[in-house]
RNA sequence: GCUCUGGUGGUGUAGUCCGGCCAAUCAUAUCACCCUCUCACGGUGAUGACCUGGGUUCAAAUCCCAGCCGGAGCACCA
């Protein structure tokens, strides 16, 4: 209870009201695609919290709008997949769209304690009506009339926009948001759930929402500013049912920096469609399964986004915040390998080795980690090499070829020469990277800026496929596959690769 | 138009409720230097912010007023 134990500062602020074992939080995701960046704000919230005061996490799909938002049924697991890389599990799971009955129940009820009534006004109308704050003509019906309504709307006898359900509040509340919301339509669209593909009776989010926060225990919400008024819309149903309203924290909206396309769950889906990514993981795409692809580690985005706060205003997630964290994660068991990238306006270039005043040895023994000499060396063959053509020094020059030793350049080929690493600790001379142009593997290496072509030195073979490596003076990267299969896509492998790999971060 | 809501360095955040210890915290970023056979890791240092204008006060990031700028709702979307 009292803040004064040790000193470790808890980055979001406590919950009010919150006690310890009796904290009831939920996610209430829209089914309708994978999670893009933004979303990992909210189980990495209430996760925390969750640890923190030893409490319940539920995740319950609001999927109660089998048209506009109409839900994608691969979405659902897709979703549970993304929490469980967070590092999160869910308590319970439901899904609104199982509990129509429920909600008509609840109806009824609200029907008979005066507080709902059918109506038959087109939309248009009553937002005239409503912005006058004047009542419709359906307002005073008896409540029997509005039984059979609704009961008819739950068998399906209206189309879509003959007849609603509304919550009877205050037509005159001085916020025209609040006047007798609409809490039940039609629907002609059927549900893609089997299971819910008969009801054409559907609650809006704030009547669903509401009904299930309290049925399911929930004891603090925590939602976005656009949904700001639906506590205050929802009390109407609480105060008819006599419940009392959970706490509610509102935040902003995230944006990503990074990123050219927008954090939205449909334009990424019609990115897609249109072949301009290949998927919901391309590196491009700011979605949660593209940075796990990268080798981005569910713990450092979950990290950044507790840094981000509960702040009411919107703000910016800065990705070199979730990178920095993912180095800390990532660098002691991040095998180092050289990457020669090969690119338009910096191609590798192909040299000979040669004997200089000293012969040159036959390869190079960089170890695995500097830091971890014990994991032992990696072998480079030397001979003919390729580097980055920027990395080549004026001709007649040194650079040092790291994990091998010092080379002139001549033009056309490297000359071995006889100087030790002192050179380098003076300063004189550049360290770069370099691979052997023969055995080495062709990689495609995919960045968020696009695809980058290159050789990879033939010992990245012993790294398995997950492993997150570090291409020396490059960055760090998720081997993906090797040998990887050909797609037809602009991007991504052409079945020339052995290796390819998705590029994490510096 | 009506109704909410917010504005601290490039980014995020602490502090704002109960004015002083705030010439403003921490992280990230950027730049130096050190370390180093990586532009990684580690270390040191530097850079950089209280939206504006008034008012109250001995004292204001904190309170009051006005203004400016931003976000949201006013859907038979979530």
């Amino acid at each position: 209870m009292e803040a004064e134990d040790e000193g470790d500062e808890h980055v979001l602020p406590d919950l009010p009201n919150a006690e310890e074992g009796a904290v009831v939080m939920r996610a209430a995701p829209n089914p309708n695609g994978p999670w893009h960046m933004g979303h990992a704000r909210m189980p990495a919230v209430i996760g925390t919290y969750k640890q923190r005061y030893d409490g319940e996490f539920v995740c319950r799909f609001d999927d109660t709008d089998p048209e506009t938002k109409r839900p994608d049924l691969d979405a659902y697991d897709a979703i549970l997949e993304d929490i469980d890389y967070l590092g999160f599990e869910a308590d319970r799971v439901l899904k609104a769209s199982d509990r129509l009955e429920t909600y008509y129940d609840h109806a009824r009820e609200l029907i008979d304690l005066g507080g709902a009534y059918t109506c038959s006004c087109s939309g248009d109308d009553f937002s005239e009506l409503k912005n006058a704050a004047e009542a419709c003509p359906h307002r005073e019906k008896d409540a029997e009339t509005v039984h059979e309504e609704f009961e008819a709307m739950i068998a399906g006898e209206y189309d879509a926009g003959e007849m609603v359900l509304r919550v009877r509040t205050d037509i005159e509340h001085k916020n025209p948001a609040l006047r007798d919301w609409v809490a039940f339509r039609m629907i002609d669209t059927p549900h893609p759930r089997e299971e819910a593909s008969d009801y054409r009776c559907w609650p809006m989010l704030d009547f669903q929402s509401g009904v299930d926060d309290h049925l399911t225990g929930v004891t603090h919400i925590i939602r976005g500013i656009d949904l700001q008024d639906s506590a205050k819309r929802q009390r109407f149903v609480y105060d008819y049912f006599g419940w009392e309203y959970p706490e509610v924290l509102h935040w902003g909206h995230v944006q990503v920096d990074e990123y050219d396309v927008k954090l939205s769950t449909s334009t990424i889906k019609a990115l897609i469609e249109a072949g301009d990514l290949t998927g919901w993981d391309d590196p491009r795409a700011p979605t949660i399964r593209s940075v796990r692809r990268r080798g981005i580690r569910g713990e450092a985005i979950v990290e950044s986004m507790i840094e981000l706060g509960l702040s009411t205003s919107d703000v910016d997630l800065a990705m070199s915040s979730v990178y920095a964290n993912n180095r800390d994660i990532v660098d002691d068991a991040a095998d180092r390998y050289f990457l020669v990238r090969d690119r338009d306006d910096d191609p590798a270039v192909e040299l000979d080795v040669v004997d200089g005043d000293a012969p040159a040895p036959a390869a190079g023994h960089p170890p695995l980690h500097p830091d971890y000499p014990d994991r032992g060396d990696r072998e480079v063959p030397a001979g003919r090499v390729v580097v980055e053509s920027s990395d080549l020094p004026p001709e007649g020059e040194r650079v040092w070829l790291k994990g091998y030793g010092p080379v002139r350049y001549d033009g056309d080929e490297l000359a071995f020469l006889d100087a030790d690493i002192d050179v380098v600790r003076d300063g004189d001379v550049d360290v770069i990277h370099w691979a052997p142009a023969g055995g080495s593997r062709e990689t495609l290496l995919r960045t968020i800026e696009g695809d980058v072509r290159g050789y990879a030195e033939p010992a990245v073979a012993n790294a398995a496929v997950d492993d997150v490596v570090q291409f020396e003076r490059v960055g760090f990267a998720r081997i993906d596959s090797f040998d990887p299969a050909a797609t037809d896509e602009a991007d991504g492998p052409d079945g020339s690769e052995d290796l390819l790999a998705y590029y994490a971060h510096p």
